[in-house]
DNA sequence: CAACATTTGTTCGTATGTATC
DNA sequence: AGATACATACGAACAAATGTT
């Protein structure tokens, strides 16, 4: 409608098409070349218009493949806990989750604010990967305070799960104080875990949990690939409220 | 490091240059055609490299005058609560609203049932711009009951606040419900409204908010210009933490 | 206000690299 | 191994917005 470029009316054709479901979930779209034919236009203008549906997280491309519609998300909830697992299982999916770096060292300055941690204290890192029906959705990196935990990095090489590492440490329960949500562009690091195809941003949480006393046992930062989930946030009042639905 | 291709070696040299502090914000930097000269490489390489950086909501261009150096983000808080201007005094900023339309017709399937509305009932339209600093930061679209809340839009027109308009409809206080976030590239229409250069992606929340019985008094959706905000959560536990500080 | 130079935005053309099938 | 298809890069030209003279 606005539209003025070539390439916005072809981005825009071509995201009506998927919606109305001419192009399911899946699907190849027809290659560049075709495309660049279909609409009279160079192979440039139709990447163009590609590029802002790759970074709306409706496609993504494989190069020497070609160029596919996405599924829809998954949606993501972060409530006063944090239980990843259970999280996608009550959306139907099957979550897993794989560790890339488990180690000690020391914080740094934003680590020792966030966890309130003295000078002389050190940290373990625990950094991995979440996937949903073997798709990686999200990297994940976990700080917590030494002292507290001294055998936590063994429990969770045996454990894969922070929850269960964390109550086999003596606690029984823990909640999430803040959450920080901003958006950016993947590392090229992180482009290749999460196998992206460049130019999709990350929703970026930065969050801080506490036990049941107050003290902040855990500063997490995840990058979610914003083609694959969305977050949703839940209030206390909603268990009270959701019953009478 | 990791880099390998060309745009995303300049893209990254950049942004290390910005975050240094070499270029300041609100500075102009070297137009597209020097920085092909001093990397050595064609414009459209140094615009690719512009561009993720565009996407990473650090540069801004202008057509006919150049790029430019933005300013650090707000920092929005995502409370029980929801009060926009309180929320960016806080943050030393000077918070202004524009209303756009204020209508009442029937709602779509979306509304009714986050509102739990009858067939029949109407709902009040509330679409405007959130600015800070006289920058617009966020559009917004709040969705009222009509049955509940007869009289609001002349309230709205009159009083600018949401807070205040309802507290005249004898809503004394309300919170917020749920929270779904996700990221999405601006429509035409909004990238003029929130005078945006294209391909910076938006933060979108969804939120369903209630009076203190649980009543669903409204359904709003928040565009935010992810180069200028960041979204931070806040627990209910904040508080009584947060005096231990 | 008009004319002009500057600067970014769009489009086409062409060539080469690289991953997939 | 070869064909296909996306990724990167260079070159050229013009359009559109801006700022200046």
């Amino acid at each position: 409608m606005t539209d003025q470029t070539l390439w916005q009316t072809i981005s825009s054709t071509l995201s009506k098409e998927i919606k109305s479901g001419h192009f399911l979930p899946g699907m190849k779209l027809p290659t560049e070349a075709d495309l660049a034919r279909r609409f009279g236009v160079n192979r440039h203008t139709v990447r163009r218009a590609l590029l802002t549906l790759k970074q709306g997280g409706m496609i993504a491309s494989q190069r020497g493949a070609g160029v596919y519609v996405l599924h829809s998300k998954t949606d993501y909830k972060i409530g006063e806990r944090v239980r990843f697992h259970q999280n996608l299982l009550d959306s139907g999916r099957s979550p897993s989750r794989e560790w890339l770096t488990i180690s000690t060292r020391n914080p740094d300055m934003s680590e020792m604010r966030a966890l309130k941690l003295s000078k002389g204290d050190e940290v373990h890192i625990y950094e991995g990967k979440s996937l949903a029906d073997n798709v990686p959705i999200a990297l994940f990196k976990s700080v917590f305070p030494a002292k507290r935990f001294p055998d936590l990095p063994e429990k969770l090489m045996a454990n894969q799960s922070v929850t269960i590492s964390l109550k086999a440490s003596g606690v029984a329960d823990y909640k999430r104080l803040s959450t920080q949500i901003s958006a950016v562009l993947p590392s090229p690091t992180q482009r290749g875990q999460l196998k992206l195809n460049q130019d999709i941003p990350l929703l970026k949480t930065l969050s801080i949990n506490v036990d049941l006393l107050g003290n902040r046992i855990e500063f997490g930062t995840t990058w979610f690939a914003s083609d694959r989930v969305s977050l949703t946030l839940e209030s206390h009042l909603e268990n009270a409220l959701m019953s009478s639905n």
